[in-house]
DNA sequence: CTGAAAGCGCTTACAG
DNA sequence: CTGAAAGCGCTTACAG
């Protein structure tokens, strides 16, 4: 009998199935080497002592922690919490947790203190959010310290195997087509910060989608912002004020977007009445903004758990996706343009 | 010389000092009982190998993670990743982990999914978070597990060494009598969900303010929410159209005091002409709706890292620290009573 | 297909 | 104040 007062280790196991530890370990980590009336007989015993590995001792033994690690730049708290809760999908019931790790981007220690990190947690892998998923030094490291890495990004940034990524472009070109076929001919560009390849991918989508139709994009009916909500202020009141105002703005953003209904209200300009306004990310502040707005969402949850299994489960078939299309989410802040 | 290709281990920093591994334990681990001499020998050759314990070594020895564990059940994202971020201020160049655990309160296995966590992981300690940091048969199993716990509270939940809490009642109080003497006096309260101790105490400063004022809360001045927006908004949209009419709103919380801005603008209510509205949390939302909300601001991250200072250093000062006061944010959704 | 021995890098009583 | 031995609970070559 194993000792009844404490958790069976893999020792009570070999005991009670007459094999050895070796055998045990065979069983627990798969391995095909083995017949078929062993890895029953073993199995029966984990299952009847409620046996599940000391992640601890595998830990040491192997190496390599049983430890995802979400590395980020807080591009969104929402965002970030998504991701979370995908992770937390994938790994429910498995004997991975999920660590975090924010970092600032603009640290010259960044890549140093993430070899630290990883050298230290010995992480299974990471997983890791736009921006600093476009870093490829960072994602070099990783597969320099034997830590698997999968990116969440806008484009493809990377092979199959270590990339989940939105269609930001094709999204963008599809929303500012619908703004066209309102009858909307001057449409205004509210970019997100250089650098960002999500900032870029959208302002392609844009330009892409006034060109197939003819639609000149004037420099007075572009504005750069920051992603974050005053720049969306600042950038719209620019808009605003030019000589020809815009009849609608895409923000590359639901914050600056958000900054945008600010800058409309400024001027009482009605939305959407006087200006239609469509976003990205389909944030909660989307819907809570008046008149809800309409905006591009990407199915962040998702992304987050296959980018979780394509670490722990790469073999599985939920593993292999790497695209994940986002969708327009259609709410009240576009109409027809006046007159 | 140790192995020069290898992270130095605790035999090679042995060797070079010329003690045995059991003395370089005892400086790693601050032991007293140690001469002046050997320590600093030791910690020299520390110094020059660069040497780190390892801590999947240390777990397996102490049968405890250096992993700090969040538990929540996500009441508003940006909560979350604050109080994340103050815990990662407290752990930064230390060898702790952050590890996160969101669950769903109403789970029937709430408890033995914790259990099964912690029994697993072997966590050092983990910070709870409203509301599940009100379950007090949660605390117990974490006394129980030999698991360090701090709670995350609107009120003095626990002993010291284990909350971290706001004020919230006398906030509220003070939010209220400030819309008091600019002359409100018909003040409506939209309450947060049932069993929510943040609700209750919100509540309880509510009508505190306006007993203490001598003015009447008729039920019809009061709506449940459940913390969410769509709540919010159909409990102002009761309020609002009640025969008397409020002339100011307090709502428990910054969503459904956004909820409450549809419900006026669905009335053609000027804010805060016709109607001044106060929210609590300080989200961002509440910087990002039009007027900009007046709220109460509690310092989520600082308590974060107070809540890990008290987990992993509880004899330093900064862990010391239980109560967190709020504040008063002043923005525009607050004006005198019309007339 | 299976096992005995050694090892992962620490800490814990127990001596002295 | 310091050390030799055993142990934490696994896995890894190496045999057979």
């Amino acid at each position: 009998m194993p000792k009844s007062n404490k958790t069976p280790t893999i020792n009570d196991v070999a005991r009670l199935a007459g094999v050895s530890k070796k055998t045990v370990s065979r069983v627990i980590n798969r391995s095909a080497l083995l017949s078929e009336d062993t890895r029953t007989k073993v199995e029966e015993v984990i299952a009847k002592l409620g046996y599940v590995p000391n992640p601890q001792a595998r830990a040491l033994a192997l190496r390599r922690n049983f430890l995802l690690g979400l590395l980020h730049d807080n591009p969104n708290a929402q965002t970030v919490l998504k991701v979370q809760e995908g992770v937390l999908d994938a790994i429910r019931d498995t004997e991975f947790a999920l660590v975090v790790r924010p970092v600032d981007r603009h640290s010259p220690t960044l890549l140093e203190d993430i070899r630290r990190f990883l050298e230290l947690q010995r992480l299974y892998g990471v997983l890791i959010l736009p921006p600093i998923s476009e870093n490829d030094a960072l994602a070099e490291l990783c597969l320099e310290m034997g830590c698997g890495y999968v990116r969440l990004g806008s484009a493809m940034l990377d092979d199959e195997e270590h990339i989940v990524a939105s269609n930001d472009r094709e999204m963008v070109q599809e929303a500012v087509k619908y703004l066209i076929d309102l009858g909307h001919r001057r449409i205004a560009l509210i970019e997100g910060p250089e650098g960002f390849r999500s900032a870029l991918e959208r302002r392609e989508g844009f330009l892409a989608a006034m060109e197939a139709h003819g639609l000149p994009v004037p420099p007075e009916a572009r504005a750069q912002g920051t992603y974050r909500f005053e720049s969306g202020l600042e950038a719209a009141s620019r808009l605003l004020d030019a000589p020809e105002r815009p009849t609608a703005i895409f923000a590359s953003n639901d914050e600056m977007a958000a900054g945008a209904f600010h800058a409309a209200r400024q001027r009482d300009l009605k939305i959407p009445e006087d200006l239609s306004i469509i976003g990205f990310d389909d944030s909660p502040v989307a819907a809570h903004i008046w008149p809800p707005l309409t905006t591009v969402g990407w199915p962040v949850r998702e992304m987050g758990r296959a980018a979780a299994l394509k670490l722990i489960a790469p073999g599985e078939e939920a593993a292999q996706a790497f695209r994940f299309p986002a969708r327009l989410v259609q709410r009240q802040s576009v109409g027809p343009p006046k007159g």
